[in-house]
RNA sequence: GGAGGCGUCGCCUAGUCCGGUUUAUGGCGCCCGCCUGCUAAGCGGGUUCAGGUUAAUCCCUGUCGGGGGUUCAAAUCCCCCCGCCUCCGCCA
């Protein structure tokens, strides 16, 4: 939710930036009329309820006829109360309607237009050169025996899988791998809820226009995230967090599940896209000023991930337009993946300033003692089935071993080497 | 899943049976001031959060876990929901 007062205050502003994301002005004009149709009702009921209670204080000092004169006074007045209580409810909820559909601002620096018109900010190693034919992560699964798709597809159904063998040993090295980072750097390791109730799905921004690839728990007010943002997100919910605790740094993993819908015969090889993976996600809460510089932070860490894990990739600043309701400004690390040609995302962070914590109610307090919301920002170090894809098809060799980045060989008991069990 | 108990402004707590002089007690903590050689003690005042209004203050409205109802009037009475605790059942 974006901050009501800039709205009332600065409403341009907010057309512009609507306009920056390819949205038109519609949205903030209905925002507009529903505030001062808010407060218009709130004015005429606090007005009117301001006379009932002052007459009740009457009616309570009061005797005998004198009383009954009162209450036949009063009872026209608890009408007109309860109605103009019932106007001002029905303006207050069009009003947090009209305000929850606006996006979040963009940054100034976020690149203006949609999904295509993001900027590279920077390559980082380069995409290897192959003296063979290269195979892709479901033949390298294959022979590893660390991926298995068909069984996958028999128990769930498509974009399912089970890992294996050295498929399973490989998650948990690189969960291992990212939490003892994120400890390093002084973060909380937390393990988070998959399924959370309506509020922090609706509070993270999920229920709005992504509400189609989340899955509902029928017969349940449960939903299960895609992110663990999203518990991560409403865990102080409806709190005042101590200013001299922030910057709070969080590091959950959880599970996350994705209907993927509206993507049907994309990606549908192997395990890039699927219904559900594992990830190990950074998540803060820190002042707004502070934001920017954590969101660097953020990219830095990830980056140090991915450097570990030996990748070639490139940084992109996402585009106003493919931000999504909350961020103002998102980077994504795409890698190069060998079988597809092209850099795919492996890791993306969020900077969504005020706009989930003003959802959720989730406050510090300025230098005078003031409250004011906090920024929250979130940002991938490990979803462990892209990751998977990108080391396979990497450092694989021509006989289809894979050769394991140096970083992670401790968390494989020293294996140097992944071998496959079959040709 | 069943039975019972509980939820008050940071923490503790009065008020709930029997609705109205309650603008929700009091204590602790915290903040400001007085006093004091300094500190402590003592004394006085302040101290939920949100919204409306305002240049700002003042003021007004809401807020006793959440929502709804009864009533002229609800922390107090009724209903639903949420959470916590105790016991029983079931269970990794």
């Amino acid at each position: 939710m974006i901050d009501p007062r800039l709205l009332r205050d600065d409403p341009d502003r907010v057309r512009a930036a609507q306009s920056k994301r390819g949205l038109s002005g519609e949205s903030v004009d209905r925002a507009l009329s529903a505030d001062t149709a808010r407060r218009t009702a709130i004015a005429e009921f606090e007005a009117r309820r301001s006379e009932q209670k002052a007459m009740g204080k009457q009616v309570a000092a009061a005797q005998g006829e004198e009383k009954q004169a009162l209450l036949a006074q009063v009872k026209q007045l608890a009408a007109d109360v309860k109605a103009l209580e019932a106007a001002q409810a029905v303006a207050e909820e069009e009003w947090t309607e009209a305000l929850k559909a606006i996006p979040n601002i963009a940054d100034d620096e976020a690149p203006a237009g949609g999904e295509e018109d993001y900027t590279v900010i920077e390559h980082v190693g380069t995409p290897r050169e192959f003296d063979f034919e290269p195979r892709d992560h479901v033949e390298l699964g294959r022979m590893l025996g660390a991926i298995d798709l068909e069984r996958g597809a028999k128990v769930s159904g498509s974009r399912f899988y089970f890992l294996t063998g050295v498929g399973a040993q490989l998650q948990l090295a690189l969960v291992n791998m990212a939490m003892d980072q994120a400890r390093a750097a002084g973060f909380v390791q937390a393990a988070a809820p998959s399924l959370v109730r309506p509020r922090a799905m609706e509070g993270t921004g999920f229920l709005g226009q992504a509400a189609d690839d989340v899955y509902r728990i029928e017969g349940e007010e449960l939903y299960l995230v895609g992110t663990s943002e999203v518990a991560m997100a409403a865990y102080h919910a409806d709190e005042i967090l101590d200013p001299a605790s922030l910057p709070l740094r969080y590091a959950a993993f959880s599970p996350c599940f994705r209907k993927e819908a509206g993507s049907h015969g994309k990606d549908t090889r192997g395990i890039w896209r699927v219904h559900w993976f594992d990830k190990v996600e950074m998540f803060v809460y820190t002042t707004v000023e502070e934001s920017y510089a954590e969101h660097q932070r953020l990219l830095a860490w990830e980056k140090e991930f991915l450097d570990k894990l030996e990748l070639a990739y490139r940084v992109i600043d996402t585009a106003a337009g493919d931000l999504g309701l909350s961020a103002s400004r998102k980077f994504d690390c795409e890698a190069w993946i060998p079988s597809r040609k092209a850099y795919g995302e492996l890791t993306s962070t969020s900077n969504c300033t005020e706009f989930q914590s003003r959802r959720l109610d989730i406050r510090t307090r300025t230098a005078d003692g003031q409250t004011t919301p906090v920024a929250t920002l979130n940002g991938t170090l490990t979803a462990v089935t892209r990751a998977i894809v990108a080391i396979l098809e990497t450092h694989q060799n021509e006989d289809g071993s894979v050769t394991v980045p140096q970083a992670l060989r401790p968390y494989l008991g020293g294996l140097e080497t992944l071998k496959p069990i079959s040709a």
